[in-house]
DNA sequence: GCAAGGTC
């Protein structure tokens, strides 16, 4: 029998589907399983990697192994999808060929070793691989026809890549959840694309906050064409001096000149297709949070109305069939039109992105929907797929621009128009289109009335947040993670309280972990890490490198950095903890740092606020009784939240319910120190 | 309870 395996059950389906003219399917174990008695073959998909790595369990204790012993830990393979191993052990024996037909990228090679490994084991069957970039009848067809041997190498780079991300993110990860505190569910984490991530949001917020607002000075004029006003501003643009810009603006007349007016025509070209990062930055400006994106990406690719969503590639295979995709709309009520116009055009060349990888086709609509069948956000996000696919088959679209030189008394004006002359893609794509800005019909020689004048103060802002959109573009960017990852790192630091809000903020406990790794593990904050890792990779797919050898050499790295990070132990702790203080719903205790937390006696039940750091630090604030909330405020002098508290409900003499009413009680540290200066009065000499 | 990488 010959096995066919691919990386998804998707793939097996449609892979079967093009190369069995007898299909039928069967399942094992719960898994699919497509079968061809004529050709006497199988295939079966898997769900990405069958297994993982993991220490021996006697590493498993956070608390009596030393974080540093797991960098020479036994590491062990270990079966994470039981169903499809079960199924493929059920397959071996009857194999006499195998054939890898896992994704066209390094993955999917180590994917499919892992697949050979299982099998070899139980089977004595021959083993090929073959590669494609789409599902394409002629690109299946043809990869099958020339059929290569397996890349060991390369699926040896992947796992190089798996021991020291688990090497790394695991021992540092138990040092600072151990140094901070914070164990159980609050753990801290620690990797090679989270952390050098979250030192990007880190630095930004850095820069926001110290950021110097300056002063500055703008002059617009308001003049009058016949009835039509438009604005001019004076060339200099910025004036940071006032006196400079008041001086001009004193002598600025009733009347303006214009010295020339020149127009001209500028192209926007048609965007390039959807890969996984455009696609995610174009949902984000729509208001999608990058992980809501994908995962509802996901649910459109399963139901058959999106190709896969998880892609590198900007360039439309040759394979794929564009006029055909086209006309799945020819019968749209939302999208004929459109369709039609498209397909009469006399040629019809798409666009191209500087990214073209073998793995997947750009994402592009597969079937035509309806309105009615998803919901708003499905719909808005296929409607964007569909709009965007339209776009790359379209012309450039065309602007007229304006450009007209005005003299007020000597000094020089400038006012800029424009106007889309010819649509272009923007017609089927009309998201984030700007404004036309049009001036009034002037010519040189012109007479115009100065309606007003305005002296105009601003201020220079500070840089603005970064989206989760251009986040996402910029790990692209750096090498940090891949297609299919890169959302989910945004998703750990939310979940792990080192980022809040969207756009991402830190919190402190974000800012300063990344202070405390900077100072004492440069190496996991920077993305140098992963672009070192991936030359090294690269020399292990051409044989230049020995895993083992690129493995032993980033241990040896790492007990450097814990050198550094165990003689800095208790400073490291005390940064942590006092991060994660100022991030509690109270604050950090004045007396130590640590974060306090509400207790009850154990006698009556009465509630107070003590120190995490008991027993060292026996730091305690007494509580209102009632209902205890917490204001957003904070006091000054102890940087403590305010309390605000709610009384218990009492009964009225009738025996009715009287309900407490809501009062702010104030610092807590604050009401300490009135009690004592109440208590010992002060003697004044 | 740890990473990052696949995919459900």
């Amino acid at each position: 029998m010959h096995l066919i395996i691919t990386e998804k059950h998707d793939a097996a389906n449609k892979i079967s589907g093009i190369i069995f003219q007898d299909r039928t399917t069967e399942r094992i174990n719960g898994v699919p399983v497509y079968r061809s008695a004529s050709a006497n073959s199988a295939v079966i998909g898997l769900a990405g990697h069958i297994v993982e790595l993991d220490f021996k369990p006697e590493y498993r204790s956070w608390s009596a192994i030393p974080p540093r012993s797991l960098i020479n830990a036994d590491i062990l393979t270990i079966p994470s999808k039981k169903d499809i191993v079960n199924a493929l052990m059920k397959l071996a024996p009857s194999a006499t060929k195998v054939t890898i037909a896992t994704d066209y990228d390094r993955e999917g090679e180590l994917i499919g070793v892992e697949a050979y490994r299982i099998i070899s084991r139980l089977s004595r069957a021959k083993f090929d691989r073959v590669r494609y970039s789409s599902f394409t009848k002629q690109e299946i067809t043809k990869a099958f026809a020339s059929p290569a041997p397996i890349d060991f190498n390369m699926a040896a780079a992947g796992e190089c890549r798996q021991e020291i991300d688990l090497i790394w993110g695991a021992a540092l990860t138990r040092f600072v959840s151990i140094a901070g505190n914070k164990l159980g569910k609050e753990f801290l984490s620690v990797g090679r694309v989270q952390t050098p991530l979250l030192a990007i949001i880190v630095d930004r917020e850095k820069e926001i906050q110290s950021f110097v607002s300056k002063p500055y000075w703008e002059i617009v004029a308001s003049l009058l064409k016949e009835k039509d006003t438009f604005t001019a501003s004076h060339k200099k643009g910025r004036f940071e001096n006032k006196d400079e810009a008041s001086v001009i603006y004193k002598k600025l007349g009733k009347k303006a000149i214009v010295k020339s007016v020149k127009t001209d025509k500028k192209k926007d070209p048609a965007p390039v297709p959807f890969n996984t990062t455009e696609f995610v930055k174009a949902a984000s400006s729509l208001g999608y949070s990058a992980s809501s994106a994908m995962q509802l990406a996901e649910e459109l690719y399963i139901n058959g109305w999106i190709s896969y969503p998880r892609t590198d590639n900007t360039v439309y295979p040759d394979t794929l069939n564009l006029k055909d995709i086209l006309g799945l709309f020819k019968a749209s009520p939302e999208f004929a039109m459109n369709a039609l116009e498209l397909l009469a055009q006399k040629t019809l060349v798409p666009t191209r992105g500087k990214v073209e990888s073998k793995d997947h086709p750009p994402i592009y609509p597969v079937a035509c929907a309806k309105r009615s069948e998803m919901d708003d956000k499905h719909w808005k996000l296929y409607e964007l797929v569909v709009r965007r696919f339209f776009a790359t088959l379209s012309p450039p679209c065309e602007w007229e621009t304006i450009k007209a030189e005005i003299d007020i008394s000597g000094e020089q004006f400038g006012s800029d128009g424009k106007m889309l002359s010819f649509p272009g893609w923007r017609k089927y794509y009309p998201y984030g289109m700007p404004k036309d800005e049009l001036l009034p019909p002037i010519k040189a020689g012109d007479i115009l009335d100065v309606k007003k004048i305005d002296l105009l103060e601003k201020k220079t802002e500070p840089p603005k947040r970064y989206g989760q959109g251009k986040l996402v573009q910029m790990m692209e960017d750096l090498g940090l993670g891949t297609k299919a990852t890169r959302h989910e790192a945004l998703n750990k630091l939310y979940s792990r309280g080192f980022i809040e809000k969207n756009p991402p903020q830190p919190t402190a406990i974000g800012i300063t972990l990344i202070d405390a790794l900077k100072s004492h593990a440069t190496a996991i904050t920077t993305p140098d890490m992963t672009s070192a890792l991936e030359r090294d990779m690269d020399a292990i797919t051409d044989s230049r490198m020995k895993k083992d050898d690129v493995v032993s050499e980033s241990k040896k790295m790492l007990h450097k950095v814990f050198d550094q990070l165990e003689s800095n132990r208790s400073e490291i702790s005390r940064a942590i903890k006092r991060g994660g203080a100022l991030d509690s719903e109270i604050g950090p205790c004045p007396k130590c740092g640590s974060p306090l937390l509400i207790r009850e006696t154990k006698a009556d039940k009465k509630k107070f606020i003590a120190c995490s750091g008991f027993p060292d630090c026996r730091n305690t604030y007494n509580l209102p009784p009632g209902t205890i909330k917490f204001d957003k405020a904070v006091c000054e002098k102890h940087k403590l939240h305010l309390i605000k508290a709610t009384p218990p409900s009492t009964k009225d003499r009738e025996g009715k319910t009287v309900r407490g009413k809501s009062y702010t009680y104030g610092c807590p540290a604050c009401k300490k120190e009135e009690a004592i200066s109440f208590a010992v009065p002060v003697i004044k000499k």
